[in-house]
DNA sequence: GTCTATACATCGATAGAC
DNA sequence: GTCTATCGATGTATAGAC
């Protein structure tokens, strides 16, 4: 029983100190892009020894590897959850001003996510599986979801509705890439609300 | 005499260094990003001695930044003449139609435009005044100069022109991030014809 | 102005004690 | 499993010869 006991309390203390190191790889490779971040910094701020990092991680890539698949698990929550429709028998016009606007208020508040979307194109080249497990686990389903959306209400019309949910994802997407990440807001200002009620007019305009 | 034309030589043999080092410094920085990039590297691709680098651009920054911002000089060229339109008098539908056609393709076939707009956003965060740069100097003259010829063809009745021409450059512009600089064309295909025609017709619909 | 040589810090990664 | 201590390589930046 003892016996147990302590492989338990190890196992614990180990995984706790994975999950601590994670936590502050996440903190340093969200604000410094992976090249800028040290293992040495990592361990600092993780509180751990380096020489731990490497023993739960293997390398600085397994350890971004980590990292990385953890924050799109967790952003998957995220967007999956924002873009679900509240009430499927709305008029579109309603639901799809309300997603948007939605989406639009998450993003630009959301410093973690906006931090995440940096990386993932700035080290795409570098690491193109990382780009595409992005696109597979988060672009994707996004856009399938909204897909199927727009396929149930025959009402709007919609010659192309995947290219149509491509119209309305990059839109929103990029706006908020001037805006915020590339802190565009002062030099090009726009309220989201003309951005939505434009988006949705044009989506919504051959239901009239 | 002679006096004149040593100087004269001298000074075109440090400006040729200076174009040599921006040259090769370039090409690191794009393929590797700010912080991957050594200044070792950069000497030996420029062909040149890292002391050189040193005393033509101070340090590592200074030579970024130059590096930078000749890059946004050379794209201003390449989307401004991309998006004037070659036939002002012609239907929009057709005009809009090819304009867009005409981004996507070159987007798409121009790599390094692809990593200079990945460097932007990847480094946005510990360079906003590069980010900034790029917003007034790149996106805010596009967005004018498309917004100007909506404005010029009230036959289109759109509300809200400024942000109509948002919602064509962020479809355009995130479609190629998802395609080509995520790698996402074989995960999500989609073909460019499909993309442009819906844009054009959600854009040109109240025409009719 | 440009080079070689080098100073000095920091990097990723590991060996060995416990 | 986790630590301290350290290795060798590489980073930015500069001093001094020419």
């Amino acid at each position: 029983m003892s016996k147990i006991k302590t492989k338990t309390s190890e196992r614990s203390k180990s995984e706790a100190k994975a999950k601590a190191i994670l936590k502050g790889a996440m903190k340093e490779f969200l604000a410094h892009g992976y090249a800028a971040t040290s293992m040495d910094k990592i361990a600092k701020t993780a509180g751990v020894s380096k020489a731990t990092l490497y023993s739960h991680f293997g390398d600085k890539e397994g350890l971004f590897n980590a990292v990385m698949q953890d924050l799109v698990k967790d952003k998957f929550q995220t967007v999956m959850g924002l873009q679900k429709p509240q009430s499927l028998e709305q008029d579109p016009k309603i639901v799809l001003s309300a997603m948007a606007t939605r989406m639009l208020d998450n993003a630009q508040s959301d410093r973690t996510f906006q931090d995440f979307v940096r990386i993932i194109i700035g080290e795409s080249g570098r690491f193109p599986e990382l780009a595409q497990a992005y696109v597979s686990n988060l672009a994707k389903p996004a856009i399938e979801t909204l897909t199927q959306y727009f396929k149930s209400h025959p009402e709007l019309k919609l010659d192309d509705p995947e290219a149509t949910v491509r119209v309305m994802i990059g839109t929103l997407v990029y706006f908020v890439m001037l805006q915020e990440m590339l802190h565009g807001k002062d030099i090009l200002p726009l309220e989201n609300e003309r951005l939505v009620n434009t988006l949705t007019d044009l989506i919504t305009k051959h239901q009239d």
